[in-house]
RNA sequence: CGGGGUGUGGCGCAGUUGAUAGCGCGCCCGGUUUGGGACCGGGAGGUCGAAGGUUUGAGUCCUUUCACCCCGACCA
């Protein structure tokens, strides 16, 4: 992508209704569009990056076994009212909406009964079971609060994933097994290190945990409490004695730290499947409750993290892994380095490296600076007076000094990264 | 939803005791520049969030309302 034809500028100035970096940096950059509070629209770099988070997360749940699919956000009231959630008093962030002739809509702000309601035209016998499926949409919540940009939105991207399974012992591995997915998901957008396993409410079951998965940060909304040696945390809002004895953790060893939900899973016993009639029949033929778990992670969110992290003073700094483009090529100088700007362009691109030309009639510093605040990995410069040494200056946006690299080298050094 | 704050060209902001708006950036034209956000000259662009009121006169005062930000509460 050559720059002079991106639609979107970088902005010398932060918007002034943001106080939270990832919000800051992102429009600033020209990632995202705010439309109105909690609701942001993707611009091309932002998008790309967004992107690429789901094809990581879509990776790990296909990995899994995980089956996608595309769910309607327009819900019919019915299969809600079947498990009581409909009624405003008993979920408090639904938008709902009319058709013309007065039947009321919800918007959907979570996903169990459709999906209930959809597996249940086809689940019918043990042989059926067990499957996850999932879809990557967006989600619409009333929140009384939209904040922290990218954070908390009311209108964001999200997977949420489902198990069916036969008996508890069957959930529970599906339910490990996601979990475990989920860990690689973090690992891989280089989370995994600042990102812990955390206990915390089950919701309507109060006879378990949930479990979230809490990246450290000083933005996060959630109080929790780490154990550094066992590499897990629980959420304050069950931190009493006899949780910790139930959860082998001891108080001594516990730091509070503060922490952004990037991913919660929960267990969902047969709570959705008895309430909408989808059961199974067993090997002998007797009716059986279907056993559920879902899954979530906001992918919305899980960029707003990574942009609030990887960041430093100049702008964006991003994991190659989710980076819009690869290489950002600095073009300085008249025709000569036209001329060789435009084949080193042509031939990154011809063996699949993703780069963001900046062919602008900009002075270097501007176009060093948009190389900055965007946060491509790596940055490579063209310019006349390398011409005659046939070199490129390369550095990378994650620190290190710039050097002069042949263009042998410099094919080396971006040799098409595995994600 | 309670409390606090803010709305002025595309963006960031200033605007005193009321007198029909200004700066920086950006944008357009011309010229000079070209390895860290260039310089000079010229120019376009705003019914001051909206509605109502007070006043000879309102960006400024009053009322209502909308939006945005922060803290809190809330967040399957």
């Amino acid at each position: 992508m050559r720059v002079s034809q991106l639609f979107t500028k970088t902005s010398k100035t932060v918007p002034g209704d943001e106080v939270a970096r990832n919000a800051q940096l992102l429009i600033q950059a020209g990632f995202i569009h705010k439309e109105m509070a909690g609701v942001y629209a993707y611009l091309p770099l932002g998008l790309r990056v967004l992107e690429n988070i789901k094809n990581i997360v879509r990776e790990e749940m296909n990995g899994i076994g995980g089956q996608e699919v595309s769910m309607t956000t327009l819900q019919p009231r019915d299969i809600w009212e079947k498990t009581d959630r409909w009624d405003d008093q008993k979920v408090d962030n639904w938008f709902k909406t009319k058709l013309a002739n007065g039947t009321e809509l919800g918007v959907g702000l979570t996903h169990e009964e459709p999906v209930v309601d959809m597996a249940g035209n086809f689940v019918h016998s043990y042989k059926d079971l067990p499957f996850y499926t999932y879809q990557i949409a967006p989600k619409f919540r009333n929140e009384l609060r939209a904040k922290s940009g990218l954070l908390r939105g009311r209108e964001f991207l999200m997977k949420d994933m489902y198990s069916f399974a036969r008996t508890q012992e069957e959930h529970e591995q599906l339910y490990e097994r996601a979990v475990e997915a989920y860990c690689r998901v973090y690992e891989r957008l280089g989370l995994g290190d600042m990102t812990y396993r955390t206990y915390a409410d089950g919701g309507i079951f109060t006879s378990r945990f949930s479990d979230e998965f809490q990246t450290l940060s000083e933005v996060g909304e959630d109080r929790i409490f780490v154990d550094e040696a066992k590499k897990v945390a629980i959420n304050e809002e069950i931190l009493t004695d006899e949780n910790l004895q139930k959860l082998g953790l001891n108080r001594e060893n516990l730091v509070e730290k503060r922490g952004v939900e990037v991913g919660n899973t929960f267990h969902l016993e047969s709570k959705y499947t008895d309430a909408l009639d989808v059961y199974y029949v067993d090997d002998q033929g007797n009716k059986q409750s279907i056993i559920m778990g879902c899954y979530g992670i906001g992918i919305s969110r899980l960029m707003g993290v990574v942009a609030e992290h990887f960041s430093d003073d100049k702008g964006l700094v991003w994991p190659e892994n989710i980076a819009p483009y690869q290489v950002y090529l600095v073009r300085i100088g008249g025709e000569e380095a036209v001329k060789h700007a435009n084949a080193l362009y042509e031939e990154l691109t011809g063996i699949g490296v993703d780069v963001l030309y900046d062919d602008r009639d900009e002075r270097p510093g501007a176009k060093f600076a948009d190389a900055e605040l965007i946060g491509i990995p790596h940055r490579v410069t063209v310019s006349d007076r390398l011409i005659t040494s046939e070199t490129y200056e390369y550095v990378a946006r994650n620190g290190g000094a710039a050097t002069e690299l042949t263009r042998h080298e410099l094919l080396v050094k971006l040799g098409r990264p595995n994600n």
